[in-house]
DNA sequence: AGTTACCTTTACGTTAACGTAAACCAATAT
DNA sequence: ATATTGGTTTACGTTAACGTAAAGGTAACT
């Protein structure tokens, strides 16, 4: 008997609209009960729902997004075969990889963004002290 | 006398069409000098290419890439007023928590990937060794 | 002269990820 | 009874960031 979200408690959590969340079921990512016509989501769905989101924020088209998400659903038994665990096993260095890159460019941009601060807050109090 | 570069040069080493060079020439972050039709580029254009394609890689819109390159732009004096420098101020706050916020979804898909990872290759040992 | 290799402009096409609107049930509040 | 609230489907619209194609200019080989 553990819990379950309406369409709205998780757009509301989330900040998103419930348009979105139908989108991504539309997309297969997604795939709620149903009460009638009403969905119903269960704890399992809003994580599914998290991973999602947090793969938006790093910029993971859908496509990707799910391609991450699928690796994490158990399946069933070490049903993968072997090509497909090769695959998996590429695929994610090649996403590591992708994180370090993006992990360096954030750094050199954090460090832009300091000294942009510094010239504008010096800017600043110059012309408040003038 | 300092370097120039034509299209392809900057196209071929940053691995993008020239279509995509014209594309942010037209957007206006980009203005090349001419040689009869022909674009010249100078290396300050070619560092600013350069913010644009982090930029990119961070999900920045162009919009927002430009905002950040037009900081750096030396406003030829403090011409900058201050609403304009408060503003920038802010820019910059919002831009650095939204970088936090992506440090932070990259520590933990680096550890999802690690855990990933683990599995995948412990099931591909199991029938490595089967 | 012809062709090859770049460059140019102009303009329509494309994809992802939803937004927005219409038209419709179902339960609850008044 | 009806009005409001929240759910549903269906379907067309939208924006960003280019892709792609057409049509043409220019310089350099051959």
């Amino acid at each position: 008997m553990s819990r379950t979200y309406s369409i709205r408690d998780l757009a509301d959590e989330f900040d998103i609209t419930t348009r979105t969340i139908r989108f991504y079921e539309a997309e297969g990512m997604l795939n709620p009960q149903r009460e009638g016509q009403t969905r119903i989501y269960t704890p399992q769905d809003r994580i599914t729902l998290k991973l999602i989101l947090r793969g938006k924020r790093l910029g993971l088209s859908l496509a990707e997004s799910r391609e991450l998400i699928d690796m994490y659903r158990p399946g069933l038994e070490p049903e993968a075969n072997r090509p497909q665990l090769e695959k998996l096993l590429a695929v994610i260095e090649q996403r590591r990889s992708h994180l370090r890159q993006q992990l360096h460019d954030i750094e050199r941009m954090m460090q832009d963004l300091d000294d942009a601060e510094l010239k504008a807050s010096e800017a600043l109090a110059a012309l408040t002290g003038a």
